[in-house]
DNA sequence: GGTCCTAACAAACAGTTGTTATAATGACTG
DNA sequence: CAGTCATTATAACAACTGTTTGTTAGGACC
């Protein structure tokens, strides 16, 4: 039996791999330069492709777009959820969680830090969609930092805003070299739980 | 005396209001879709002018983005002197910055949000003179930061990467209504120092 | 009045953009 | 071997990009 033909039982194309090879050199470009100086020409060169050509797979660079923000989600939210799996102190989960926040932004998949990105300048319609995704996602922080014992007089949206503020920002200016992407997580919520006076 | 002529002995051209102009339809369309997104017609139609006009103002698209970028570190550097001087106690000097510069990114100048949108994808050669004026203007926190009484193992430049990822990353999602820019970076800084828990 | 400078317009430049229509390729099927 | 279908190449499209050029109107200065 051929590779091709297993494939084809198993319900798969050829063209699941170029898809996905097509978004990994999307998500890859997307990075280093955004969203608007990469163009589908940039992308097709990448992937070994030409710009036309990617319109089988993709039918605008809109929805490619969207594609490897959600398959970045997905890797995030996964992550997130298997951290956080059976552990029962709140400041423990919250803790676990930010430390796999960091590990997958930084652990080399070019999905997940794109959710990070600040779309709040990106062209409307494409922002609702990606504000979609995104807000899924940020959920999982909500639910996390709604369990904490607090003071009532704490405001728990701007809680999760200052914590994620911290996390994603540090998109911008992580390198490898210093403290360990998990350290930087422990550490962020560790001063927001003790402080440092 | 015409006001031509008392421009003109105040070493004023008519091109320096039509400049400050020209930034300021620039800086307004910077931060409602970004660099990229933003043509020079576009910049140029928002200050009634055509396009090639500009080029008698600024040499080029890249100079034009550096000037509003510098023009918008000015003011926000400004602001935080003014309200840090005279404070004596570090804790509280950290506050009344925090405050100010929250103050300033929501006060309606379009220039000062510009110092906090993430600068990591945009073009080398533009990057490299734009890190040059923001670090100029984190400086003023990083000494700030120097200043806390601070047990010795807390790493004082993740700290202030802590705080200005939450200041920072607050233009990604404030909106008039709910707290005020002052109470919210009032409140980054006391959770910061007193924690929760 | 002649000359110079400021400031802007008008039109074009070459290159790039996302996208589309059509044709070619090539592997599997019968 | 012929036919089918998935996938890619090719070539073009109109629109837009930053920038340059030649020109012009108007005021200031000697």
């Amino acid at each position: 039996m051929t590779e091709k033909t297993r494939a084809r039982e198993e319900g798969l194309h050829r063209s699941d791999n170029r898809r996905q090879e097509l978004m990994a050199a999307a998500a890859y470009l997307f990075n280093q330069r955004g969203y608007d100086a990469t163009s589908m020409r940039d992308i097709a060169r990448e992937a070994g492709m030409l710009a036309g050509s990617m319109y089988y797979h993709f039918s605008s660079k809109e929805d490619l777009i969207v594609a490897t923000y959600e398959e970045g989600k997905r890797l995030i939210s996964t992550a997130v959820l298997e951290a956080t799996d059976g552990v029962e102190d709140p400041w423990e989960r919250l803790t676990q969680a930010a430390i796999a926040h960091m590990n997958t932004l930084f652990g080399g998949n070019n999905f997940s830090i794109l959710l990070c990105a600040d779309i709040s300048r990106t062209a409307p319609t494409l922002r609702s969609r990606l504000i979609e995704i995104r807000d899924s996602y940020d959920k999982l922080f909500m639910d996390l930092i709604e369990d904490l014992p607090l003071a009532d007089d704490i405001d728990k949206g701007l809680l999760r805003l200052n914590l994620l503020g911290s996390l994603n920002w540090s998109t911008s200016w992580y390198r490898p070299g210093g403290q360990t992407p998990a350290q930087i997580g422990a550490f962020f919520v560790r001063v927001m739980r003790d402080g440092l006076a």
